[in-house]
DNA sequence: GGGTAATCTAGAACACGTTCCAGCGGGGCG
DNA sequence: CGCCCCGCTGGAACGTGTTCTAGATTACCC
């Protein structure tokens, strides 16, 4: 669950793999600077140090790029927590704090973190595996919070959902300036009562 | 609270009024047909038959033309569920029922949709005042359809808002082809549960 | 009607994402 | 070793959103 970087794709080269490293950390740099609008294509390739061809063969767009900077963060977000988890006795709590966590992370970035949300967001079918692999990881974030002992029941599984709905509409409305991050923590607590009640 | 312009700007002439309103149909059009990209600057100039400079003085960018593109057909949404109201004794239902009718809405023409939703939730900053507008009339959708006598409680506010996100989010998630409409349903209905339940 | 300021038009020009092409270099295979 | 293929390079070129400019038109006030 924790990398699947190629699914089908041949293996990269040592050298392959240390280009895309370079590409992303550019793209994570210049965003963390100017957000979204900062990454450009051309001074990417050219900081990372490839051709503009290479940039493209590696992500087919500035959106592709951006989404697989994300997939990188959460799962740095993702290791800290499993090493961290929180702690309480309500698992919807635990959610919320784990959400707020990540979300506090985000904002240390928040140029980034506009780059990364707005490439989200704006991604058309072409990028649907790879916002769906984004996807994937911001649940696995939940479910490790909810710190179940057996599997998911139905309800669970769909009140994890509405709880992701909730992480990525309010992440957008925080970064457009319409809500305080205190506004975003009563959404997600919110949001997180669906876990604890017998629907 | 039906008709918020221009808050703070001088009155539209009538050749005015035409003119924006020959623009955003436009769009509308051109949205319908090819979504968001076919939904081209000069093209919407041209057949508007307005010059470019002066469609970029009406909308400052294609971002702004969208999201009043949605304000518009969201104002016609509303207009149609006041006048049809989804009936039912539980107040979740009926919200879950509206919004899938606004839904079924906005399925009708797909492209279109996609179009206005990629411009909502691509928006930055300076489009921020117009998405909170669209916001508001989301709002006041569910709160129609919520029926109620009394003014809304603090939970309840914040039940709205958690269906909102979830609203946005499942709309985003089923343009990009990761949601099914029955799958957008049930993430509804689950958020709407956040109405019948005392926190 | 005349004057003036605002608005509109036509079109060039610019920025950046994306595509394309010709040539080069290195790694595997005979 | 020589050859070939694949990926990389440098750079031109294209499309579309956005900006800018000079001149025509309109709206409005006297």
């Amino acid at each position: 669950m924790t990398t699947t970087p190629r699914p089908s794709a041949p293996p990269l080269t040592e050298r392959q793999e240390a280009r895309r490293r370079r590409i992303l950390h550019t793209a994570a740099q210049l965003a963390s600077r100017g957000g979204f609008e900062a990454v450009q294509m051309r001074e990417v390739a050219d900081t990372a140090g490839v051709a503009l061809g290479t940039l493209y063969r590696y992500f087919p767009s500035k959106v592709h790029l951006l989404v697989a900077t994300m997939q990188d963060q959460l799962q740095l977000f993702q290791e800290q927590t499993r090493k961290h988890p929180a702690a309480g006795d309500d698992p919807g709590a635990r959610v919320a704090e784990t959400l707020m966590r990540t979300f506090r992370g985000l904002q240390r970035e928040p140029q980034l973190a506009e780059a990364m949300v707005r490439a989200l967001t704006f991604a058309d079918r072409s990028v649907s595996a790879e916002v769906d692999q984004v996807s994937r990881i911001t649940g696995a974030l939940i479910l490790d919070a909810m710190g179940l002992d057996h599997a998911p029941s139905r309800e669970q599984l769909a009140a994890v959902r509405v709880i992701e709905h909730t992480w990525h509409s309010a992440l957008v409305t925080w970064l457009s300036g319409r809500a305080s991050i205190a506004q975003v923590r009563i959404d997600l607590e919110t949001a997180c009562k669906l876990l604890t009640i017998e629907g």
